[in-house]
DNA sequence: TAATGTGAACTTCTTCACAGCC
DNA sequence: GGCTGTGAAGAAGTTCACATTA
């Protein structure tokens, strides 16, 4: 297959499978069939086998897929094949608790520096990530060009956001992770992930509802 | 229009409406175009209009939607036209942030109680959120009945997070904000919604390798 | 003129079902 | 028998375009 368009949802799941087999792995399994794989994941066998066929053919027609050799093609298709510089913006709660989130190393993903507005702040050690020293907004540019810093994590209040994103991509960071409240607006070029934890209960408080109204849909 | 199924990405794009409408309202505005809401977004004015149609015929052919009006109406249609009393288990890094996370509470979420494992923290009161003392996992169930608890946020490590799940669903929690990067196993009745933030980053590292082998596809 | 609501057309995504291989 | 890869069919979601209302 490899087709040059790929679905986006396909490469969300993409990400899921990677995070399964790993899981797969260290159950100390070898091998894993596109049943199994989507079973773990709440989907159906021809997704999974359908989603990896975009990026060619990993599969053992009898056998199923070898954990090590996919997870290795995964992680390459998703560039995770080697390990990217990030950096952080807002050492507020979340901020820092981000700062010290083991699985963004686990993931190829490390955090060179930590910025933030407030002074006060300003030139102390990021609490619990004591290597790390918290610099003002200034110094963004500099530590882009120095790390060759591509991905960037927003983690400051809604009103911020938007000034701060026009700063990083002014820096020359190509891609951003946002956890501040609100859209944001930068160039086609830049890519932007959103997670609002606000909007994910309101999902939950939905559906809540909606199984009130018609329940019991089984199947 | 009023469908009885309703696109889940309709229900997602629902909640950023909202937040967005918020927006609006503190800049002083009082109606709404789907063109102006939809290019905050980076959506269609049609896909706008079509969401909202889903439930109902809230707009003002000439005028517009009436932000107060429309805004109200869509917490009718989520459900956070109320407030929901919600738990969180797990008072690492994360947990400790989520629980002092303001956003939860201007939505409509109050949090009531904090659970981990670790005996060295229970008895001891969440940090930055003084007024709540964490508990024992063995309270769970109690609290949920004490206070009517439906939603609750898993934010312990991967290992734990299924057997936590358990004792949640057990409780008689209905659904289940996820932060754990595993995927859970739950009754079809139990609604599960799932933030991982290291696969987040991985689509964006997937992008920023696509924009790379096909740049700049302006239109 | 400005803007909604919506059937119809279109596009995208998912599932089916089966040839082919181990 | 077990399992993949994939064209074809089907389902779901989005955009178009226009009648309609203010």
């Amino acid at each position: 297959m490899k087709a040059d368009h790929i679905p986006a949802p396909a490469v969300k799941r993409l990400s899921l499978y990677l995070r399964e087999l790993e899981n797969l792995q260290r159950g100390g399994r070898t091998t894993v069939s596109s049943r199994r794989l989507g079973d773990a994941l709440g989907l159906t066998d021809a997704q999974v086998r359908k989603d990896l066929a975009y990026f060619g053919q990993f599969g053992h027609p009898g056998i199923g897929y070898d954990i090590t050799e996919l997870s290795t093609e995964i992680r390459r298709i998703l560039g995770t094949d080697r390990t990217w510089n990030i950096l952080l913006v807002g050492a507020g709660n979340l901020g820092t608790a981000l700062a010290a989130y083991r699985g963004f190393s686990k993931r190829g993903f490390h955090l060179v520096a930590v910025f933030d507005s407030d002074p006060r702040k300003i030139g102390r050690p990021v609490p619990s990530v004591e290597s790390i020293t918290i610099q003002p907004l200034g110094e963004i540019a500099k530590t882009v060009k120095q790390y060759d810093v591509r991905l960037a994590i927003i983690s400051v209040p809604a009103e911020a956001a938007q000034q701060v994103a026009d700063l990083l991509v002014e820096a020359g960071v190509r891609g951003v992770l946002n956890f501040a409240p609100t859209a944001l607006t930068v160039p086609s070029e830049i890519a932007v992930s959103a997670v609002d934890m606000a909007v994910q209960l309101e999902q939950l408080s939905f559906q809540l509802g909606m199984m009130q109204r018609l329940p019991a849909r089984s199947g």
